[in-house]
DNA sequence: ACTTTACATTAACGTTACGTCAAGGTGTAT
DNA sequence: ATACACCTTGACGTAACGTTAATGTAAAGT
């Protein structure tokens, strides 16, 4: 398939002066010339503004881009592995960046005090970045596609009522647990009222309530690596208290 | 607390030209000038210039921001929570431009053959932000609290030779899933071939399997929406299949 | 055949959000 | 008193385009 410079930009999203100063730049150069002077794109070009855009969309600059591109030892595949890679960071510091937002929103609330320090913490994206470049390695941005993309037919069928009330009692849910994991005793009033309020969260998906489907629940939860990040993100070892108070729950209930 | 510049700018992690470009721009100012002549900033300027940065985060320009700032309706709260919004937003953005390298990299290895308006989509941010637009309203970016972080203190005590196998298995799984998908029959060969990978996968986490668990576990991936979600992201339905292989799975193994 | 419209070209200046000197004043510790 | 870290205000540099201008060309309607 041939582009003129115009179909072309469409195509990718951008302008057409991104592509002539690409031209110029030396590092998209079109397929050919027609006669009347007019650049014309072809596959080879598609592919390589897609590998442009994507190095472009990790911030780098497009002199760097050009270098990678032209170097010899240039792997497609191995890069392709790498921007994985890269993305997979970047949906970690943004959730930091959410993380920073809630808090934030809570203290404006009066529920929480933040440092200075903390009000900052989202954007530390070079330290990580530095983080990242002592440990060096590819092998640790694995667990990235094992995150949820959260649109879910079941919620999307929900009214918005249902999921405004959702959401409030997802909020109680962490905070409650939040302050009972600081008791350290599951059995405690507050951990047994995070149990509680779990399973009022479990209600929303289930159509009936089974205290041992919840206790099997919690076990996964301490199994499946996913949950266990999920829970333990904020305090390392949340998921093994949830589980531990829900035990307790689903047992005291019987 | 009051800073000097450097105090800020390391605070906050940017550079002293920045804070004195907002200064000069009226962005941020400090709460007041010492005898001679150095800039101190406040607690009020603390909050402030995280506000910006969150607005900046978001692409948007110094001016932009300040007109907001400066405006009188600015609620504080409601802006916290359109960021949030915004954030999930760029959530759901970073998974589809991850899905297209995943696709990228399947097309480089001859797995799929890519359209070349599938190259791009990714990259159609402004498309998703119309959308928006058109529905309009903020209550359903609510699910992105429920992501998945990734790191987990399991997988990092893993060696890197097994990460790379766990990563490998993945993969594998995935990709038969979605074969296996498109039969229609859990109970074929391809679908108990699923559910047999999805086995070795749990064996990564698991000390002893345990059918029993197994097939409660796959009641739970159509049971919790984040499961669910996750598994149906590429193909709604993949996740009642994969229960479905497991139920049988579980059952012929007996 | 003529005109309109859409699209192509190069050239050149403008913009944003800073980085990067340069040249000099300030605070304080030894 | 002098070293040294920190502050100040210029002022020029830059990346990656946006924008405008002046002009040529292909396709379509009349």
């Amino acid at each position: 398939m041939e582009y003129t410079i115009n179909k072309l930009a469409q195509l990718a999203g951008v302008s057409t002066r991104t592509l002539r100063y690409y031209d110029k730049l030396g590092l998209l150069r079109p397929a050919r010339i027609s006669s009347s002077g007019y650049r014309i794109y072809g596959p080879r070009e598609v592919d390589r503004l897609q590998q442009i855009m994507l190095y472009r969309e990790l911030d780098l600059s497009l002199d760097d881009i050009d270098k990678i591109l032209k170097s010899s030892g240039f792997d497609a595949a191995r890069a392709l592995h790498q921007h994985l890679s890269c993305l997979h960071q970047r949906r970690r510091e943004l959730d930091l960046l959410i993380e920073t937002v809630m808090n934030t929103i809570a203290e404006k609330e009066g529920k929480i005090v933040m440092s200075d320090k903390e009000k900052f913490e989202g954007f530390k994206n070079k330290l990580i970045q530095d983080n990242e470049a002592q440990y060096g390695g590819e092998a640790r941005h694995r667990w990235g596609d094992h995150a949820i993309n959260g649109s879910n037919a079941k919620i999307r069928g929900m009214s918005i009522a249902d999921q405004e009330r959702l959401n409030a009692l997802t909020a109680e849910l962490y905070s409650t647990l939040r302050q009972a994991f600081a008791t350290g005793d599951p059995a405690s009033g507050l951990g047994q009222e995070a149990a509680r309020l779990h399973k009022e969260w479990l209600c929303f998906f289930w159509h009936e309530y089974n205290p041992d489907a919840h206790r099997s629940l919690a076990e996964m939860y301490v199994d499946d690596p996913r949950f266990t990040a999920h829970y333990d993100k904020a305090q390392p070892g949340t998921a093994v208290f949830l589980r531990d108070a829900i035990r307790i729950f689903t047992c005291t209930k019987k």
